[in-house]
RNA sequence: CGGGAAGUAGCUUAGCUUGGUAGAGCACCUCGUUCGGGACGAGGAGGUCGCAGGUUCAAAUCCUGUCUUCCCGACCA
């Protein structure tokens, strides 16, 4: 990809309207551009990274047995009054109507609309289990949007959910997709913490959330240092200090990124929208249901702040947009265009091709944090290279890099 | 929703106290010199000073209202 045709439109200084590192770095290097409170574009570059975590995420959920379908954002009133929320929900929900005064929302969520999608077909045993997921765009009119994608109004979500015959295998997939979870994420660069929390607005048994310990954080966390145990404080009375309740030693306090939660829903929708089936010996019974989200967007915020440096991103390997940024400061077109060529065979590769002096395209480049550089210096035309590699620069004759990358 | 702050060119901002019709840096266009870590010089283009009303001979500046955005808090799958 030639840089000149990706639109990478990158800022010497970040907008007054951010203040957190990830917010100004993304709004800085061209990933994301703000449209209203709460409300951004995705760039071209940003949308790259976006889709290598929805990657990641289909391939986890995949392996699982899980199947993709898409649902609309826009749902109508009669299926939320059916569950009850549309007088539950609040303002947070945003409502509006069509031209014939029909009441619709833009949905937060979708348990109503998968309840009432399977609900006429999985009316046997022999239907279930069945794992549904979907990647969309969610909305809630947030009281206070925050810190660029990390609360927007506007924001990109996969949903998934389990039906089961019975507890036990609803207990199941809450295990299996907790660990499927455990793994998108950690595929994404990132290390989270397992807490309990509530179940709030969507009603249920039991959840989950998964944590990305950050200072940018929303949510308090109470941790156990020696071992796995970890709890939302909104869910709890304990505080810093107390013996964690699996004596493993006294709990300390952190500020967490809520990237993902899963619910165990029991049959809260199945009740009131009439998702039953028939067992064996014929008799009706609840579907038990489950849900489980991962916040896309806001994972994309969590990655940049955990990785990136106050000037510039570092994408880890599994989500970078590209894996090599050639940068030619030569005239030499013919050349860096053949090479660039030859490279882009094997890997996704960024040409810097603008007609910028050398320190511009260096600071961009920085700045965009592709994890390795390819300069295409003086010395090309004798044949060498420079390939810099997390800030470690060497020197390699054109024969030596290509050998090196295998191509 | 309560508290605070701010809206002047794409971005960062000066000017506002003390009213006289808008200035800079970056980015953009032209020319020249530069040419490996956000170059320099000269010239140029770009602004209903968020919006509406009021005061005044005159409003970016004073007054009122309103919209927008950010921060703290409360709230929150």
């Amino acid at each position: 990809m030639k840089q000149s045709h990706l639109y990478v439109p990158t800022l010497k200084e970040a907008p007054k309207d951010a203040e957190v590192k990830s917010h100004k770095l993304m709004l800085r290097a061209g990933l994301i551009k703000q449209t209203a409170a709460g409300i951004y574009t995705y760039l071209p570059l940003g949308l790259k990274v976006l889709k290598n975590i929805e990657a990641i995420i289909r391939e986890e959920l995949d392996a699982l047995g899980c199947s993709e379908l898409l649902m609309p954002a826009l749902q109508p009133k009669d299926l939320w009054d059916e569950s009850g929320r549309w007088d539950d929900y609040g303002p947070e929900l945003m409502r509006l109507k069509d031209r014939k005064d029909r009441e619709f929302c833009l949905g937060p969520t979708h348990e109503e609309v998968i309840t009432a999608v399977v609900r006429d077909v999985l009316t046997s045993y022999k239907k279930l289990p069945l794992a549904l997921y979907q990647i969309q765009t969610k909305y809630r009119d947030e009281m206070r949007p925050r810190f660029g994608l990390m609360r927007g109004r506007e924001f990109i979500m996969k949903d998934l959910y389990t039906f089961s015959k019975d507890v036990d295998d609803m207990n199941h997939w809450y295990e299996t997709v907790k660990e499927a979870y455990s793994r998108i994420f950690e595929r994404c660069g990132l290390s989270t913490k397992i807490v309990a929390s509530n179940t709030g607005e969507i009603g249920g048994i039991e959840a989950h959330e998964f944590m990305v310990m950050s200072e940018v954080g929303e949510d308090t966390i109470l941790y156990s240092p020696s071992s796995t145990y970890g709890i939302n404080a909104e869910a709890t009375t304990l505080q810093a200090g107390d013996m964690a309740p699996d004596a493993s030693g006294p709990l300390k306090s952190g500020k967490g990124i809520e990237v993902g939660n899963i619910f165990k829903i029991g049959t809260k929708y199945s009740d009131t929208m009439g998702a039953a089936y028939q067992d064996q010996e014929g008799h009706m019974h609840p579907i038990q249901m489950a849900s489980y989200g991962i916040g896309i967007s806001r994972t994309l915020m969590a990655v940049v702040e955990e990785h990136a440096t106050e000037d510039g991103l570092r994408w880890p390997a599994s989500l970078t947009p590209f894996d090599y940024h050639v940068l030619p400061l030569t005239d030499d077109a013919t050349a860096t265009d053949a090479f660039y060529q030859r490279l882009a065979k094997s890997y996704k590769v960024l040409l810097d091709d603008r007609r910028e002096r050398a320190g511009v395209k260096f600071k961009d480049a920085g700045l965009i944090g592709i994890p390795r550089r390819v300069i295409l210096g003086k010395t090309f035309k004798d044949g060498f290279v420079e390939l810099e590699v997390n800030g470690e620069k060497e020197t390699l004759t054109v024969a030596e890099f290509w050998q090196s990358v295998n191509a």
